[in-house]
DNA sequence: AGTGCGACCCGAACGC
DNA sequence: TGCGTTCGGGTCGCAC
């Protein structure tokens, strides 16, 4: 669930909580959300202090000055800060004791999340950043690129912004926000969309994660907090969740539909598929 | 190469 | 009530 709007919010908290102190100690009761060798992980981050926390889409750098974490927190990873005493709970997988008493706890009930480790000047070269897309609000995604990375797509076009490779940051809950904002059907093919629906889908995503990133991100269904960090973007959601109610623009009933076998909802006024 | 889909997980919601 | 089933959601890897 944590899209790039709730990823800043995780960031921009960290970088005010955990800038400056050192790791002294890792516990791993569930180290499979390490990627690579355990160990080498280990005796890396340890000793190592956080210099800055940052973001590039859904991903979060954890930053130890040459060193970074590398963490995707996929559907309900989260950070907590709690006193190193405190008992560890069911879901906390990967512990970082800090030098001040304190624990950095990454917490996933349903542990799909991934770190890895990776040397801070390689980052945009890893695999796993180096593929990704352009952020919805940075100014050089424009409709031309979008275009260019759609209009020959058989796929439908909330497949194509699931995938991070044209837009970097866009999950299940912006994207059917963002297809509403401009007029498109989710399952409206790439090759069927004009040059006027790239650019209304480019300036309805810059104006939708602008919005969600200054309001916090959006807080649904069971995934709440994070830090104790609530977002309010979900009082503003169009169509996501609103499956039988009315459309806040025609009044017609929002369906919900599977596309890609993702939920998604759609007004099917507002949304024509072509 | 392009496209589709199950697996990974587990708790909540739902159906009987 | 209590049980079994379905759903959800990001990404990877496999199958076609």
């Amino acid at each position: 669930m944590p899209e790039i709007a709730e990823v800043r919010t995780v960031a921009k908290t960290l970088n005010k909580r955990i800038v400056g102190r050192k790791i002294i100690g890792l516990d791993m009761p569930y180290s499979k959300i390490i990627d690579g060798d355990i160990d080498e992980f280990k005796r890396q981050v340890i000793d190592k202090e956080f210099t800055s926390i940052d973001n590039y889409g859904k991903w979060l750098f954890l930053i130890l000055g040459d060193v970074t974490i590398l963490s995707h927190l996929r559907m309900e990873g989260k950070y907590f800060i709690k006193p190193s005493d405190d008992a560890l709970t069911k879901h906390e997988h990967i512990i970082f004791h800090l030098d001040d008493g304190s624990d950095l706890r990454y917490h996933d009930t349903r542990k799909f999340g991934r770190m890895r480790l990776c040397n801070t000047e390689e980052i945009y070269r890893t695999e796993e950043i180096s593929k990704l897309g352009i952020e919805p609000d940075h100014k050089s995604l424009n409709k031309e690129y979008v275009y260019e990375n759609i209009k020959n797509k058989n796929i439908p076009i909330k497949t194509l912004l699931l995938d991070q490779t044209i837009i970097n940051g866009l999950g299940n809950i912006y994207v059917d926000e963002v297809l509403f904002a401009s007029n498109v059907h989710p399952e409206t093919l790439g090759k069927m969309l004009t040059i006027e629906d790239a650019d209304n889908i480019v300036k309805s995503a810059k104006r939708i994660i602008t919005k969600a990133t200054e309001l916090g991100g959006t807080t649904i269904r069971s995934y709440t907090s994070s830090l104790g960090v609530y977002g309010n973007y979900q009082n503003e959601l169009m169509v996501h969740t609103k499956d039988k109610e009315s459309c806040k623009i025609c009044g017609s009933v929002i369906e919900k539909t599977r596309v890609g076998g993702r939920g998604t909802y759609f007004c099917p006024k507002c949304q024509v598929k072509k």
